[in-house]
DNA sequence: TGATTTATACCACTTTAGTGGTAGACTTCC
DNA sequence: GGAAGTCTACCACTAAAGTGGTATAAATCA
């Protein structure tokens, strides 16, 4: 990406902007920027794999990624996050250098910066100040692994239901609308609180019943937020 | 702690065998190491809270302390880690400053080497050596953190059984005696699983049963590996 | 030493979660 | 437009996990 171009500054406004990276200096981001080239993916792709997070390095600019590991006795998936706009990928290989399986699946079309892993690693290395963004990121992302573990050993299908619409509701803007976790299936839903589609749909027609949320195909709106922290904090 | 005692000579050295900080320079470890002081704790106290852990640091030295989750709910406790010596607490603080709501208690007699937390962040960002061992750490963490998710969401009690033990055992230079989880209640076998005591218990005696471990109170051994590692493959 | 507490084995029972199926509505793709 | 596929609602059933209890042995404490 050559500096002095549209996209370029497009990019460096989007960096800028972007919570976990707004803390780096403009020299840092001129610095960096031009090494990074635009890959798109459509949809339904995997845009990352294990061999290809080895090497390269993601910055997720436009669309979510579903990350996601599957039981191979039995099908079973769980979903273990999803990747949004500003968030990178991968950062474990990033830390430690090793291979790290799990699947990817866009969710919607897909815009992502991308370096080679090796000059990321160097970046880190040469530029202390790049600590000061990734720490607190890397901060973030342990607190919700730590939690999703504690939630699925301490609640039951039920309480993680709720807390899986409180959580979108609380990080929005516009909290009726559901951003992260909106149009996914019955079963996308049910995978990120590690449950069964049957089990999520029964949680959902009770909370259709105590007139919580509607329930539309791909799409679930919140019709009475009190309501839903209400049940959170009895749950 | 001053420079040239035996206690300097004795903690220098625990530090250049630590698995996770060998990497550190002797003139770093000379330089930061003064600074430490040296605390204890008797088993069944609770050396660390998020009070404390958001003003100091700690390196563990001695001993095993449990972090754990209870659902005020109910009382059901999840065992989140079981800090070792060579580990480091709280991680989390240390990254994003932000209060870490967990509790300890210790597994033996603890011994740990404690530091303002202020200064263990000035040394982060005043010496970019750091990063070397502390991202694997974080890394090492990470994926911990991510796969007790995993396996809580994808497999049942019986197979997160089987796999505590495999663990173990895996990273164990004795493998049929259990080194981080020797010396355990069910109860708290139970717990880090994310089970109940009574559904751990009925899979120890489907496993004594088949003769692949003894169990008498406070001790398992393992008596077969190899048979526990084929129930492991088959779970 | 005797009393109390803690740890484990074992059993019956309840609740929750998971499974498998049908039917109908909506999308998508020829 | 029609066929095929996907998504959701709903129902009955099964399996797994959790609960509550007793009995006994070992450890701890006064």
């Amino acid at each position: 990406m050559k500096k002095g171009t549209t996209k370029f500054n497009y990019y460096f406004n989007f960096i800028k902007n972007s919570p976990h990276f707004s803390g780096l200096s403009n020299k840092i981001i001129e610095e960096i920027l031009p090494e990074f080239s635009i890959e798109n993916w459509k949809k339904g792709d995997s845009p990352f794999n294990s061999e290809l997070t080895k090497n390269k390095f993601y910055l997720i600019t436009k669309g979510r990624v579903k990350v996601f590991q599957i039981n191979s006795a039995n099908g079973k998936e769980y979903i273990i996050e999803i990747l949004a706009s500003g968030n990178i990928f991968d950062i474990i290989c990033l830390l430690d250098s090793q291979e790290h399986h799990v699947f990817t699946e866009a969710l919607d079309d897909i815009e992502a910066l991308s370096v080679p892993m090796k000059l990321a690693k160097e970046w880190i290395n040469k530029h202390p100040e790049f600590n000061k963004t990734l720490l607190p990121y890397l901060g973030n992302q342990m607190r919700f692994f730590e939690e999703n573990a504690t939630d699925l050993a301490l609640l039951n299908t039920w309480s993680r239901t709720i807390k899986l619409f409180v959580k979108d509701v609380n990080t929005n803007l516009h909290p009726s609308q559901l951003k992260l976790i909106n149009n996914l299936s019955h079963t996308d839903l049910a995978n990120l609180i590690g449950s069964a589609r049957n089990v999520l749909n029964r949680h959902l027609q009770k909370l259709k019943e105590d007139k919580v949320i509607e329930v539309e195909r791909n799409h679930i709106e919140i019709k009475n937020i009190e309501a839903l922290l209400n049940k959170f904090k009895n749950s």
